[in-house]
DNA sequence: TGACTTTATCGCATATTTGGTATAAATATT
DNA sequence: AATATTTATACCAAATATGCGATAAAGTCA
């Protein structure tokens, strides 16, 4: 194991860091899915934009992984590139391995 | 078809009444989420509204599909009721159907 | 029925997200 | 390189979500 990883092992036993890394990862996640979604469409973030009735400046914050969108704004996201929005909870029944940085 | 039924697809051909329709749906499957993941983490809403560092009102207003909650709140609960939360953008392969009322 | 638990709703203060404009930064095109 | 296009960032006002207490409503059980 390699000395980052290790202290990252030790970091994750702090509860704050251990949170802050998850929102991370999780944020992360959900712009990787904003990005592949307007990909599949075809669209710049100014078209899209256009049909969610806002500005491409909004549409570059949420890809970017900065903020918390609300599910109403994901739900204009899924009509414009002509997807639908899911949203589910699944059970944690495999433990997440701690990632290899 | 029953006359509701007709009329319900006359109504949908108007934009306006079919979108606060399609944003009713989809309310009405994260509610059902909601409820669901709370049922099988066998919670109260006070308690999990405890481990969300919330109040019982708020876990309420969630379930009753009022509002769009933001993801961050949606993260919250997901830890809360020891699920994972899952957003994606599904493609529309095959066209819903209108539902049968 | 009455006591008790759980869930739903209201009003309002606070916090966060979003809209919009401007502009910088990065990428592509010629 | 120069220009055009696309994407990222900053700021502030407006819209929306959240926190929170109080209380109503609904459900459970003796």
């Amino acid at each position: 194991m390699t000395k980052i990883a290790k202290l990252h092992d030790q970091w994750m036993a702090d509860s704050e860091y251990r949170a802050a890394y998850d929102a991370l990862e999780d944020e992360f996640a959900l712009a990787a899915a904003l990005i592949e979604a307007r990909a599949n469409a075809g669209l710049t973030q100014e078209q899209l934009a256009s049909r969610m009735n806002t500005t491409q400046s909004v549409v570059a914050r949420l890809e970017g992984g900065r903020g918390r969108p609300s599910t109403r704004t994901l739900e204009r996201f899924a009509k414009a590139t002509g997807t639908r929005l899911k949203i589910s909870f699944e059970k944690n029944t495999t433990q997440r391995r701690a990632p290899h940085i």
